[in-house]
DNA sequence: CGCCAGTTTGAAATAGATCAAGCCCTGTGG
DNA sequence: CCACAGGGCTTGATCTATTTCAAACTGGCG
């Protein structure tokens, strides 16, 4: 399993990016917007299930997600997972590469997925030459941390209940910033990805799940979950939410 | 309580920066030294116990840890607590209130601590006019970011002794980095912050952490834990570490 | 048709939480 | 010098959330 298309030559140019126009993102200045058409080096597509990353390997790329959903996770040796956090459109991927040598997670896609690819090696170029870029990137790697440090929060101190409320919560309200969402408020998502982000076994996750369906919170469809609830998921967690403004991405 | 005495305007010179000279450290150039020293406003000392950041503040600073321990934390409503890491030297904090516009998560000193104090105004002058130290910024946010994955999988995967290991193999790992311990292998930590690390409650942690003193691998004393086989605990988390190599600050 | 991945359910086992006390040490105030 | 209060640690007993085990159901798909 898990085979990823060669990277195509084929590149959408920057400047026809469809995650631009969307109102989360900021602004780029002409300028900023030509560096990184240059830097984009080509586009990768995987299928749903495909491994993007592995944990150990050394690539040679930087990735953002232009399109799909995907998530990054660890496992010990006994084959125990841990999933770390989710990928959607505008996140960067493959950044902990540069400071470890090589990754310490690996990234699995939950849809099809299309990534820009960077090359690592000019990443250098970008911080001697657009320091609002490099402000960016750290701007990125920050949110995550900020964003890892909710789930530790979440794993660490909520019940399963509020855990599974706060996950859906989050996993929504990242849509609906990034206008995922037509219609069918709709997570592409199995119940052992829930369980494997939550700390918990398939079994209580599934008990968990019927709680919120039973209140007509969520849904459980073929290959994944629809939110009717949102207000009330995050209620039930006690999230504020993610907080609105602009985010940047390259 | 939770005083903390007002900023210095005694200020060690970074160019007699104790961190410096420690292998752990990267080297920096003449002109980046220059750079930090002005960069750095003073310095903060606080006691045992103090509130460095609260959550939902807006501090206009950035520090660096000079000397001491603390440890980063969130509070749901209803006063469950999560500790998310553990600051010591060389650590940057504060960096999440230049993202977010305020503070996501407090931090609080576990011994004395003292702290160069930095304007978090004068962050872009660092992008604009020094590379390689905005790269340094990154490099330590991502490096947060790694030690986050792999608390989550601790706290998520991990059985009660596997964590407990793991977490005081980390804690012991990090201050050998730093060269903080002279003969005594102390680590100063109430085994109520154990708990509110591992997710686990105070009796549970502590009838965990017998079991790691029945084997001879820890000893608690008055004030804290003193380990006495860091890699017998490595071994038991099944952690590899933090591998070596040197690392920037600011 | 039969297989497979994902979901569902019930019953038994257990890791960890909660409850309740007691202990040790240090600091404080009479 | 003693009393006592408080924080941190320890321990045993009971309770419960969650895991594990086992089995069956569903809907696609070759």
């Amino acid at each position: 399993m898990a085979t990823s298309k060669p990277i195509h030559s084929f590149k959408t140019p920057c400047e026809q990016c469809p995650l631009r126009p969307l109102p989360h993102f900021r602004e780029f200045s002409r300028d900023e917007l030509e560096f990184v058409s240059h830097f984009k080096r080509g586009e990768l597509a995987v299928d749903a299930g495909s491994t993007i990353l592995v944990e150990g390997a050394h690539s040679a790329h930087l990735f953002t997600v232009l399109a799909g959903w995907g998530f990054r996770y660890k496992m010990l040796e006994d084959g125990r997972r841990q999933i770390l956090n989710y990928i959607m459109p505008g996140d960067l991927i493959g950044l902990q590469g540069t400071i470890a040598g090589e990754m310490q997670h690996s990234v699995e896609a939950l849809s099809s997925v299309s990534l820009c690819v960077f090359e690592r090696d000019r990443l250098m170029t970008l911080y001697n030459k657009h320091p609002s870029l490099a402000f960016d990137i750290t701007w990125i790697a920050a949110r995550e941390e900020r964003i890892l440090d909710e789930h530790l929060l979440s794993i660490g101190r909520r019940t399963a209940l509020e855990r599974a409320a706060y996950l859906i919560a989050f996993l929504f309200e990242r849509g609906r910033q990034l206008s995922l969402f037509n219609g069918r408020k709709f997570i592409p998502i199995t119940q052992q990805h829930i369980a494997d982000t939550l700390g918990l076994s398939i079994v209580h996750t599934n008990k968990t799940l019927k709680k919120l369906s039973e209140r007509r919170l969520i849904r459980w469809q073929e290959g994944g979950c629809e939110v009717l609830n949102g207000e009330e998921l995050m209620a039930i967690a006690g999230w504020e939410g993610l907080g609105e403004g602009k985010r940047p991405f390259i």
